[in-house]
DNA sequence: AAAACGGGGGC
DNA sequence: GCCCCAGTTTT
């Protein structure tokens, strides 16, 4: 028995207003290499790298004449660093070479820039281009499924069905306060259902009880 | 489909 | 010490 289309709607609202997320910055070219340097990493451990990897290297012209060498040290608090470097210094050659030193705003020249997949690309069409796109990233698959709103066992398949489902004023937001709310409340393991403000809506804490 | 990439924080 | 993180590419 699925829950209904407005009370899913009605949710994700919800969640959206107690769990904002901020973006300090917008401008697509640093949305773009700061969202791939947090792939598979906490956004705080990002923070620090990217403010100063920006500050010695402002522009796809900087970045894409940098030796990898002297960007480790930078960006080492990501993880995966020697890979990550190499790939914004490519994506940037990439930007300067193919697309006069801007960030594309669509999805399908977003995608052949290396390190950038489907969830990266629709970060960086929402946050940067304030296009409606939805990324699907752990928190989004496991607290969809998890609330009741859909049944899905791929991130794919999660995508399709939410896109069927939320409104498009929707797809861009729900990604980043899913993500606070992950933290916060809906974690993976040992959610805090016991604080949670919709857990009245919730399928997961309903068969809890 | 599975492995590899990786440091940092939470518990 | 083990698990997870605004994943993607390679095998």
């Amino acid at each position: 028995m699925m829950i209904s289309k407005d009370l899913v709607i009605k949710t994700a609202r919800k969640i959206i207003e107690l769990f904002p997320r901020r973006h300090s910055d917008t401008d697509p070219f640093k949305v773009l290499i700061s969202t791939v340097l947090s792939q598979r990493t906490r956004d705080e451990n990002t923070e620090v790298s990217t403010k100063e990897l920006f500050s010695k290297f402002k522009s796809p012209w900087e970045l894409s004449k940098a030796d990898p060498h002297d960007i480790y040290h930078l960006i080492r608090a990501a993880g995966m660093y020697r890979q990550k470097a190499q790939r914004i210094i490519k994506i940037s050659k990439i930007l300067v070479k193919e697309y006069d030193g801007r960030v594309p705003s669509n999805l399908s020249d977003l995608l052949k820039l290396p390190g950038v997949g489907r969830k990266t690309a629709n970060i960086v069409l929402f946050v940067g281009f304030g296009i409606p796109a939805l990324a699907v990233d752990t928190h989004v698959h496991r607290i969809s499924n998890r609330l009741g709103w859909i049944k899905t066992t791929t991130p794919e398949a999660t995508e399709k069905e939410l896109t069927k489902i939320l409104p498009k004023d929707l797809w861009g937001p729900i990604n980043g306060s899913m993500v606070e709310f992950g933290r916060k409340i809906c974690k993976p393991i040992n959610p805090f259902c016991q604080k949670c403000p919709v857990s009245e809506f919730c399928e997961y804490f309903k068969e809890k009880r």
